[in-house]
DNA sequence: CATCTGACGACCG
DNA sequence: GCGGTCGCCAGAT
């Protein structure tokens, strides 16, 4: 596996929701790599729709240097995700990568 | 091959 | 709730 494998899950996140590292390594069957797909999202070359800033560390809380904080608070908004408070609510606004089954989305999720 | 590092997570005090 | 430690994985040296 790789960091292409990360992206591609990152890139599957819809606009308006996030997800959190662990939830990505879990997908990848990776319990406790968290690390290092921060460690990859942290090389995430800019310019290529990999929306890094939809995900964030366990609890929605933001985890980047400031410098990217501001960013990534700022595009989060800008999708309709608050994130004034300390942390975002993932019960409204997570996404779980391992659950991405719109194949037969009788039950529509509330939002 | 041995070590260190890092946009993490769960625990513990 | 906050800060420190340990364990985790992939890459870089």
């Amino acid at each position: 596996m790789s960091w292409d494998t990360v992206y591609r899950i990152v890139k599957r996140i819809p606009r308006g929701r996030v997800t959190t590292y662990g939830e990505v390594a879990r997908a990848l069957r990776l319990p406790g790599g968290a690390r290092a797909v921060g460690y990859a999202m942290a090389a995430t070359p800019r310019g290529r729709g990999i929306p890094w800033h939809r995900v964030v560390g366990a609890g929605g809380r933001i985890r980047v240097p400031e410098r990217y904080a501001a960013l990534q608070r700022k595009l989060l908004q800008t999708e309709g995700v608050p994130t004034d408070g300390i942390a975002i609510d993932l019960k409204r606004y997570g996404w779980s990568p391992a659950t991405k089954r719109p194949a037969k989305r009788k039950t529509r999720q509330k939002r």
